[in-house]
DNA sequence: CGGATTTGACCAGCGC
DNA sequence: GCGCTGGTCAAATCCG
């Protein structure tokens, strides 16, 4: 059987062959032409516009009967062969299928045929074998840029679609900070939030924006100030609760950086500067709510030779000052897990006992926190919280700290104060202190039991008794003379220091029974990492806090991030 | 060499 | 107004 090989074209403009022969804008159809005995070939655009004008006899019929017309015949084979021999049997050509295929090739464009001509193939030309291999290359070649375009068009699309899922996650982002703001706003008593607003449009004579309250962060950052552990005459926590001075007031409203105010665009430590020129357009009532609101500072107390805590976060030195009546220094760190977070903190060793580690945060940070910081973080968050919910709780807008401290917390001056004799209010998780055992038995009859009736039934299962016992008296007891609602933070700050009260520092409580030595301590807290990852940072803070100085790279390894300032900055040690 | 730390200088608030 | 103090900055230095 002789074959010979073409493809054929719907364009004129395109070039077809058959065999060795270029054929321009003619479609190759295996036709019999019984009269010449060659293959008959017609341009292809006029294959449908003229298909009726001339009858061709030999010509195939298509399935509904529609003539073809003949252009132009070429024949291909005339010197190779004889015409006989290249024939194809009319019945070959006449079927439907013959001509479907026809007809298909000339709506799809170029194509590959092939043509039975009844002939051998070596009765082609000699080159015809090359030039097809290259047309067929141009083929492929062909089909894959025309792939290629579809691709990238496709990939234009993906994009485009990539970029506005991406717009689309971030503008959810922003929405769902804005909520949490705002959810963190609706979770503090709603007095709060009424005087507060009230605040606003009495004193800055502005209509109340829709009830809605501008987020803000509710531990702002001071320009100065001095924690409690500044003055060591103060650092104790006896006095830090009970102090009752007659200056505490005076104090707490005598802020210095009275009017200190960050807009919600200054993410960052806003200088004095800025609060001096803001400073005048506010009232002296409202100033001294606002300064302490963001004066609040949250201070641990923990035990430890190690020079710093770890926390989980990363921090970066960037001052060390001597502070009066301290022989320590104080280092000033600031967070540098995110580009302008506000959070800083200092530490500082007691005074009175060079074993105890202060630790003071201030601010809040701007960025989510990697899980060894959540507990630390929530922790202090939650305890300024607390501290600020309840001091902008009362009738005159200011309350006496002191005494908020001994109705929130009479019965955790050991664990859990808050100091009145700061320039602002301070929050201390006093973490070196072992609680009384008595307290961490929760009986009904206990002079700790709320005196007010049981703790909502929302409160949060908390590991350490006391610590849910004092927190939740604390914060219950706030809401019944405040008027206030529980807030979750309280609740947030109860758990997780209770996590590093009950795993870290006191896991006597866990197993209630003896007094644990070291071993039994470290044993404790390592089953405990090994055994939930999650509470890596509680643990890693309690450590720290007691085995971190005789194993300061325990505790500095829990976080390979934070920064570990040289032991020599403290002279304590 | 880049990042972290050190350390003196500077600034602001406050008391006298 | 001056001095004290706390807090921050930034150049110098250190370190991996």
């Amino acid at each position: 059987m002789d074959k010979g090989w073409g493809v054929t074209v719907d364009n004129p403009d395109k070039i077809g062959f058959f065999g060795n022969k270029p054929v321009f804008g003619f479609n190759l159809s295996p036709r019999l032409n019984p009269s010449k005995g060659s293959l008959s070939m017609f341009p292809a655009t006029e294959f449908l516009a003229n298909q009726n004008r001339r009858e061709d006899s030999h010509a195939a019929a298509s399935s509904d009967g529609e003539k073809r017309v003949v252009v132009g015949e070429v024949d291909f084979f005339s010197d190779k062969k004889k015409a006989n021999d290249i024939l194809i049997k009319k019945e070959d050509c006449h079927g439907e299928d013959k001509m479907k295929t026809n007809m298909d090739v000339v709506n799809t464009g170029l194509q590959l045929v092939i043509a039975n001509t009844g002939s051998d193939q070596s009765t082609v030309d000699d080159g015809v074998s090359s030039d097809i291999e290259d047309k067929r290359a141009k083929l492929e070649l062909a089909q894959l840029q025309v792939e290629l375009e579809r691709m990238n068009a496709e990939n234009r699309r993906l994009r485009e679609m990539l970029s506005q899922v991406s717009n689309n996650y971030t503008a959810l982002q922003m929405h769902l900070m804005t909520l949490m703001h705002q959810q963190q706003q609706n979770a503090k008593p709603q007095t709060t939030q009424d005087h507060e607003i009230g605040e606003r449009k009495s004193e800055e004579n502005k209509p109340e924006n829709g009830g809605v309250v501008v987020p803000r962060q509710f531990l702002d950052l001071g320009p100065s100030g001095t924690a409690e552990m500044d003055e060591p005459t103060n650092s104790s926590s006896e006095e830090r609760t009970l102090s009752g001075s007659p200056r505490n007031n005076m104090e707490l409203s005598r802020n210095k950086g009275v009017g200190r105010e960050e807009s919600p665009e200054s993410q960052g430590w806003a200088p004095n500067k800025v609060a001096k020129l803001n400073a005048p357009s506010k009232t002296v009532d409202h100033a001294q709510a606002e300064a302490t609101m963001r004066k609040a500072r949250v201070s641990v107390r923990a035990r430890s030779e190690a020079p710093m805590i770890t926390d989980g976060c990363q921090w970066r030195k960037y001052g060390q000052k001597m502070a009066k009546g301290n022989p320590c220094p104080r280092a000033y760190y600031r967070c540098t897990m995110a580009v302008g977070c506000p959070v800083r903190k200092q530490v500082q060793r007691c005074a009175e006992d060079r074993t105890v580690l202060i630790t003071t945060y201030e601010g809040t940070h701007n960025h989510p926190l990697p899980p060894a910081a959540m507990a630390m973080a929530s922790t202090t968050s939650a305890a300024a919280n607390m501290l600020l919910s309840g001091s902008m709780s009362s009738a005159d807008g200011l309350m006496n700290p002191n005494f908020l401290a001994r109705t929130i917390l009479p019965c955790s001056s050991n664990m859990a104060t808050i100091s009145a004799s700061a320039p602002f209010p301070t929050v201390t998780l006093d973490l070196t202190q072992t609680p009384n055992p008595l307290q961490f038995q929760r009986q009904p009859s206990t002079p700790f039991q709320l005196p007010f009736g049981t703790p909502p039934q929302n409160f949060p299962p908390v590991a350490n008794p006391q610590m849910h016992q004092v927190f939740g008296q604390a914060l219950y007891n706030q809401s019944k003379f405040s008027g206030l609602q529980v807030s979750q933070d309280i609740e947030a700050a109860a758990a997780a220091a209770a996590q590093m009260q009950n795993q870290g520092q006191h896991p006597q409580v866990q197993q209630g029974q003896h007094q644990p030595s070291f071993a039994d301590t470290l044993s404790a807290a390592t089953a405990a990492i090994t055994a939930d990852p999650n509470f890596t940072a509680a643990l890693a803070a309690a450590i720290s806090s007691i085995i971190g100085g005789s194993h300061p790279s325990s505790s500095n390894n829990s976080n390979p991030t934070t920064s570990t300032p040289p032991t020599a900055n403290f002279p304590g040690n």
